[in-house]
DNA sequence: CATTACACCTCAAAACCCATCATCTTATTT
DNA sequence: AAATAAGATGATGGGTTTTGAGGTGTAATG
């Protein structure tokens, strides 16, 4: 007889072929196609096989029958040279790399830094193939509508590091930002021994929830514990080295009692360029991400402490949420390397 | 048809025909397909390579069942009113009833603390039906001998916390003590803002490699950064909040100059309630352990950081070793908190 | 109108789950 | 070495679930 299997060129394949391959009677394929209950997981799962490499099912009939197909899931991060960013990055080729066959399809983009449009437009263009996107939050209205929208169309989405703000629906995997901020503070505070005199903030930008968080919580606790400093105005520096750099030699200039700098953002690479180069290690300097550079920094005494949020753990609660909303979201650890602690 | 082999095309194979490759009977197939115990290792790995040479399982199933048996794990830990070590315990319990069916059996036993004698016997006690012991190490020859007794045997081994020195065949899952010691000594160091005075040492036990490695890291930074700061010989306070309230208050007596104390060992509450009882808030107190006590000190300022190892982190990482002895031991990740980032 | 694909049902056979008990093996003790 | 204990396997049977075979009705199609 020829018929025998699957017809590549001719017929679309009929619940027969997909019984015949699966090795069940039509009986069952029919349970299994219309939800009727009475079939082993096992069997089950043979007759969607089945079906899948027949192409007898779309994708949506696929995913309504439960079949666990991994997850495609993109990530979206602003482009640029911050170094924490480029670390995550890595990390997640390194764990698509190992994770291989069964894990989550994870695939990373990244999108012109600070441009709200950017970053909507890709959500967009992503919610239709990603089953879930992970994205570094702008907060601007341009993109909680687009991520209010894709969030409707049942992707799923979280967003890390930086959020939205309040959204509902979309949860968020980062740092306690405002903790932070205040952890912050208290350090500079304490290491600076109760000698009156100016900190400066750094930011990357405003609109980045982080880094206004760890604004807010900086200047609450040296406002509440230490009145002897006064806070120099924020500077945003675009989480880029040189702008950082132009900065802090603007600051070490005007500022002539300058006791610390904080960091809110990325790319301290500029910031302990200049410390360097002028000679003032005495500064205390607290930022961001634990990179080759900040280590570095540490190590020769330029930075006093980095504050880091672990890569993986962060893409692997990203995941987490993604894989199933119902995951509790409470925040990351913060991780906090001094000169002896670095690992 | 006698020749038995697996029929492609023909009849999906029933568990008759796994039985019949394996050459075992259909009830030892049951046992195996269902997770019953009574079954050997090597019968049940027959089973599994009969199951899978015929396609009998899926690729999940196979994953599910190929996974080698739960084991049987046993955690010996000091007894006593150490608040980390009780943490560690209900955390294990915690995972207990999550883990379940499919985790390994977790036991924990509480030896008599700082006795190496009860430590060995609870090791060789425990050796012949356990698959793997992880235990808070104490540095001792009669431990180191029944612990390589109990290695010879098969039964899996790995120290917890405190370490029993190198020996060969026996992994560690801890904090890196000495650089923790240093960092220990770098914060209290630099909060001290560079006045002169003394700092305490008080530890559990010197037998606990921990506590004196934490020591020796200690002593060596403050002789490197800090010369101003002399420090008090070590007191060992048994782990006991009694012993140590009475240690502090001694300490506040003799050292007019106190500037700060490191505590190595756990049960920080007696030094906090001297502190308290004393007004000595002034004193920059380190000590170990995230449990509510020390919580609550660090929140009212009696205590200026808290040192942890997460007890999940912890005990993943014991399981994944005895479970795998090849892990890679890196240490674990050194938690600090003050009062602004508490969880 | 005959044909085809398929949803939905029923029924009996087959496969399977699960507990129990007997038998055999292996290790431990005496 | 014999006795004993503990564990592993086989045999069996009752109850449940899963499956295959086949019937019926419907809608689409040529």
């Amino acid at each position: 007889m020829g018929d025998g299997g699957e017809d590549p060129a001719g017929e679309r394949p009929q619940q027969s072929d997909v019984a015949a391959r699966a090795g069940v009677s039509l009986a069952t394929v029919d349970r299994v196609l219309n939800r009727r209950k009475g079939v082993k997981e096992r069997t089950r799962q043979r007759v969607l096989e089945a079906a899948r490499e027949l192409g007898f099912l779309s994708a949506s009939e696929e995913a309504r029958l439960g079949a666990a197909r991994p997850l495609n899931i993109v990530v979206l991060l602003p482009a640029g040279a911050n170094p924490y960013l480029r670390l995550l990055g890595e990390r997640l080729r390194a764990r698509l790399e190992r994770g291989g066959a069964d894990g989550p399809a994870l695939r990373c983009f990244f999108i012109e830094s600070f441009s709200a449009q950017a970053l909507a437009e890709a959500l967009r263009r992503n919610a239709g193939w990603a089953d879930g996107i992970a994205f570094f939050a702008i907060e601007h209205p341009v993109v909680r509508e687009a991520a209010a929208e894709v969030a409707a169309t049942g992707t799923r989405l979280v967003s890390i590091v930086s959020d939205l703000g309040s959204v509902p629906g979309i949860p968020h995997v980062g740092l306690a930002n405002r903790a932070v901020g205040r952890t912050a503070g208290l350090l500079i505070g304490r290491f600076s021994g109760g000698s009156a005199g100016a900190v400066a903030l750094v930011a990357g930008s405003r609109h980045y929830r982080a880094h206004s968080e760890r604004e807010a919580g900086f200047l609450s606790i040296q406002e509440e514990l230490f009145p002897q400093l006064r806070v120099h105005g924020m500077r945003e520096g675009h989480d880029d080295a040189a702008e950082n750099y132009r900065h802090t030699l603007a600051l070490l200039e005007q500022v002539p009692d300058l006791v610390g700098i904080y960091n809110v953002g990325g790319s301290s690479g500029g910031i302990t360029r200049a410390l360097r180069e002028q000679g003032r290690q005495d500064v205390i300097f607290i930022g961001h991400g634990l990179t080759q550079d900040t280590r570095k920094a540490v190590l020769e005494g330029t930075m006093d402490a980095i504050f880091d949020q672990d890569p993986d753990t962060l893409l692997d609660r990203a995941v987490a949420c993604l894989n199933d909303p119902a995951t509790p979201a409470r925040p990351l650890k913060l991780d906090i390397y001094f000169s002896e602690n670095l690992p």
